[in-house]
DNA sequence: TAAATATTTTAGACAAACCTAAAAAATATA
DNA sequence: TATATTTTTTAGGTTTGTCTAAAATATTTA
């Protein structure tokens, strides 16, 4: 039978899951899908029977939730149309690098197959999105670029930075603020032994950024 | 106070009660609405109260329905997403103009004004859509080229196809079988009588086209 | 114009996706 | 390890948008 469409909420749901497990290598708690979709643990947990029902994950009650493989290729399918979506925002429509995934997050479940494979070859089949991110090609291969945050790096080293992992307003309005985007050379000047901050040079001048800032952006050594 | 988003349903009947009324002009029934929505003529009810209670149109009980300004200008911004979705699908993505209708459906409840602008901006402000439809502007001010049918032409005159009323799949293959498309020139050998039915010489080829079927093609005499 | 037929509305039900409050289980802490 | 805290689930409720069956109204036709 037809893999019958999942429903926006669905959709959504098995993306948190995706992400959060680590692309499907951890268990995820119920508690940590409410807190990014917003949603009441009580709801997450009727959502994860239902998923449950249709073998996208699998769940041990009080234990926590893995997603299966048809899962996972869903998932895959469903980031590859929102970074595909972020592209064409980005470089047709000339929006800023910030502005796009609220949108791009209304387009995903947009989910004609043949539209997202006349997107692909009309964006000239792009490997990355505007964040950084790697997307999955038709057949939902990704081309693993596992790079390092800027907590890998030591006092005095160099890197471009070429990945945002988080994709929130407020995340994005600090970046702004730091001068930091896609391509921008980061130099640490110091790193303090009290909570891991850093102090970086950036165009010039010296910021700070958190541990917690720092982890989620990525950089290329140089 | 902001005049809330719309959900997916009340945007579909809003559209379909403004292309019922002939863009407002008329009272439309409340099964006329049911059939085009495949959606029972009780849950047609249901919402049209819903829309009336919001003033988005005006409803007597066992009468009929009539759109109000204000749904008048929310339908138009739909209808203006819908083609402007149509000719990026078609002239970017080179689907063919039978393809792009149910995709369009999708795009259009992808409501960032934003993203409309842009893209009316992107595909150069484009003014008729693949089917010859005309596209409002941002002001929601639409180019009537109110054309004539090929109902309109006498026996041994010529039009041009410039637009394909009807959207739905039966229609365009049968439009194919026929080999219409917009641009097809038509001469009118003979009206039959009996029923309306027109004789037409299309591509060198005699057929017969059906006097409903007729309606719905508009032509530019030649 | 009265009866038959159509259309429209009301009433009551259901699934999806949420919610709150309370119970159950797991984990942390004293 | 017993108790307190946190996490997860269950139970029951709400809204949205649909349905079917039956009642009310309008229209057609005999």
């Amino acid at each position: 039978m037809l893999p019958k469409q999942l429903s926006k909420s669905e959709e959504n749901y098995l993306k948190t899951i995706f992400n959060l497990s680590d692309s499907g290598n951890k268990q995820v708690s119920t508690n940590s899908i409410s807190k990014i979709l917003n949603i009441e643990p009580a709801s997450v947990t009727d959502m994860i029977k239902k998923l449950s029902k249709k073998k996208l994950i699998y769940h041990e009650k009080y234990k926590g939730s893995a997603i299966s493989k048809k899962g996972s290729k869903l998932a895959i399918q469903i980031i590859r149309r929102h970074r595909l979506w972020e592209v064409f925002l980005h470089d047709k429509l000339q929006f800023k690098w910030n502005e796009i995934h609220d949108i791009a997050e209304e387009l995903e479940h947009v989910s004609s197959e043949d539209l997202i494979n006349k997107l692909d070859k009309y964006l000239k089949y792009p490997k990355i999105d505007p964040h950084g991110d790697p997307i999955p090609n038709k057949l939902g291969e990704i081309d693993l670029i596992d790079k390092i945050s800027i907590t890998g790096l030591k006092i005095s080293e160099r890197g471009i930075v070429s990945r945002i992992i988080k994709e929130d307003e407020n995340f994005f309005s600090l970046l702004k603020k730091l001068n930091i985007e896609i391509g921008t050379e980061i130099l640490i000047e110091d790193i303090i032994d009290y909570d891991g901050s850093i102090e970086a040079r950036i165009e010039n001048k010296s910021v700070i950024i958190s541990k917690n800032i720092a982890e989620n952006i990525k950089i290329t050594k140089i």
